[in-house]
DNA sequence: CCAATTTCAGGTGTACTGAAATAA
DNA sequence: CTTATTTCAGTATACCTGAAATTG
């Protein structure tokens, strides 16, 4: 339909999709009591360990003291430690603690289930498709927003 | 267990789309004084005039307490105005003021460009495939989470 | 001096829990 | 009585602006 006024965008459908998965994923881990971002940001430091806070605000696009409230969230609730790099003493490098990566593990398994069932009645050919243009949104919009 | 135990997976795929969106759309809407998610909800008044706060936070799957500051804030600002339903005197039904609409049709232009920007890679039929797909993927989704 | 990162101070917006009031 | 909706009170997190401090 191309009639509407303001009909619904795909910036809205992709809107739409992350509302219902952080509600479903809120649910998850309301009982270890971190929300979907700060798990989301664990993700990230399990994959990638040693970045700064400011690397992982750069790759969320958001300031860098929004994810410094967020990490020093985490680093209180005992799933974050701190480490001064010794090569340049600007930077904290931030890694996963025991109870972190413990907290990931335990939670796997409901995640992936939550995104097979959102993926329920797509192709697996859909599914790369999805994959493949939602990369291609992010790089086409990943440049500096303006600090 | 062998390789990524938490890979980029698709609901971060989204995630990351939503927040690059989002990161553009503030830039947008800042000196408007509106942020990204008032903007949503204006959208959707637009499209569905007369819904109840508590309506709209079923759509965005929030809780009505959340929506209810959300659209505060709008009427505050003389986006939206509310009126009691004269045939059920527990609903006040919302709808865009004026100047609600030119806000609207203030940043269309805007808008439509990031939207075009974002799917500047993706071809006319990838373009609607990510669209039916991230449909899907909220259909699939889209239960009660539990009040 | 300049650039990157962190930190501090302060503020608004988002979203939640829990509970009470209102009306069908 | 039950349910849907709104409203009130309080809290935690998210995100921002602006500025200062540290180090390279």
């Amino acid at each position: 339909m191309t009639s509407h006024p303001t009909s619904p965008s795909l910036l809205y459908a992709v809107k739409q999709v992350e509302l219902v998965v952080r509600s479903h994923l809120d649910q998850i881990l309301k009982p270890s009591g971190v929300t979907a971002l700060q798990y989301t940001a664990m993700t990230v430091l399990h994959r990638r360990s040693g970045l700064t806070a400011a690397q992982l605000a750069r790759n969320s696009f958001v300031k860098t003291q929004s994810m410094a409230d967020l990490v020093l969230t985490l680093e209180r609730q005992g799933y974050v430690t701190r480490e001064r790099d010794p090569e340049d003493g600007r930077r904290a490098l931030l890694s996963l603690t025991t109870a972190g990566h413990d907290l990931l593990v335990a939670h796997e398994k409901a995640v992936a289930a939550l995104e097979a069932r959102m993926t329920a009645d797509l192709t697996p050919d859909q599914v790369d498709g999805l994959r493949d243009a939602l990369n291609a949104c992010r790089s086409a919009l990943a440049t500096e927003p303006a600090h």
